[in-house]
DNA sequence: GCATGTGAACGGATTCACAGCG
DNA sequence: CGCTGTGAATCCGTTCACATGC
């Protein structure tokens, strides 16, 4: 049923459906249900199908659905068939941690190309990877078409950096500084912040 | 006005809203209004203002809200005014970057366990911290009293913790391990896992 | 005047429940 | 019979708009 606009909130499902028909695959399951994802995920199985129905339909009346079939569906929808490369801004204790992680790659993502403003670091390699001037930054991501950026500086200099990425022609940012960024509108934000979801949870204690 | 339940959706803005009161602390910001606090969250000025009546009155007609009272009022409602000590299991390099970050303690958490089923890393130690054996976690939680943990083992291993973690009387889970993990109500568990944040953000790409 | 706190109105998301089909 | 896909119904969250009070 593709068309109509799919809410945000649906979209922010299908990874992690993604992420437990990957791992069914890799029990050697081939078919599955909604109610069998819902169990795994603690989400109900109208749900499932409802988020799935907005795109097409996937499944099998009495029997369920593929998993190869609608992980490649998944993938697609999500454009995580390829590989993205990405920019990856701060190259302190945090931004190295994200540079060396290893669970980028197989779902879709590789960092690229590195950037940090402390003169010490500039020229220097991580991986391999030269750790760029962020002086030259917009020119370098603009050079190499990337689309998507991760921003590991501290929270001081994020709304900085992300407007520099912004006027680079990044449209996708993860930002992992502790603080909100402002960016226009055509250009995702999505934030990862440890202690915000420690907060939430030590309410209930 | 607090007795009704508050849900769950606005116990989670809470910990945004006090991150970005105390950065307003921080530039000597005295006072500020919904509309300010919103503006800078991206986030209607009606919605703090519900958000906040939930849990007492806090601001003050014509003049808005004092930071500094708010921010107290704010760490009390999430029991973040003392340090909760958290026990980290997974020491890895994952493990090994949670466990550096320097942006927990000023917000409320220290790591004060790390336990591992690696026995050429048990014995080691991390800045000073002991690395445990999983197989002595529980009696060791249990005996330091410890109700908060964070996994950073792999997806394989988590469920298997979690359910240690639950045994020894942790309360609230923050899940690195990219995988869902199944725990009783009464747990709260929360996820990062960034890769879901950018496969959902490539969908609008 | 200005900004909070809040009932009422609205809109959107989830769940229900079943027709349809393998 | 089992499970999907989906309109209808329900539930929940957000926004509106204004009375209240500094």
């Amino acid at each position: 049923m593709a068309g109509a606009p799919v809410p945000d909130i649906v979209v922010g499902r299908l990874p992690l459906y993604l992420r437990a028909l990957v791992q069914m695959g890799d029990e050697a399951k081939e078919v599955t249900s909604s109610q069998q994802l819902g169990d795994r995920l603690g989400i109900s199985s109208a749900q499932i199908r409802k988020d799935l129905s907005q795109f097409g339909e996937f499944g099998k009346q009495g029997t369920g659905y593929n998993v190869a079939f609608l992980i490649g569906q998944l993938k697609r929808i999500l454009k995580v068939e390829k590989i993205w490369d990405v920019a990856l801004v701060g190259v302190g204790d945090l931004g190295r941690a994200v540079a060396h992680y290893a669970g980028f790659i197989d779902r879709g993502f590789r960092i690229a190309a590195l950037f940090d403003s402390d003169p010490a670091k500039i020229g220097t390699r991580v991986d391999d990877l030269l750790i760029e001037d962020t002086g030259t930054m917009v020119e370098s991501i603009r050079a190499r078409g990337l689309k998507v950026a991760m921003l590991a500086v501290p929270a001081r200099g994020a709304q900085v950096v992300a407007e520099k990425l912004v006027e680079a022609g990044i449209q996708a940012i993860l930002c992992y500084a502790p603080t909100s960024i402002n960016v226009p509108a055509n250009v995702r934000v999505q934030y990862i912040d440890p202690v915000l979801r420690m907060q939430q949870m030590t309410h209930y204690l």
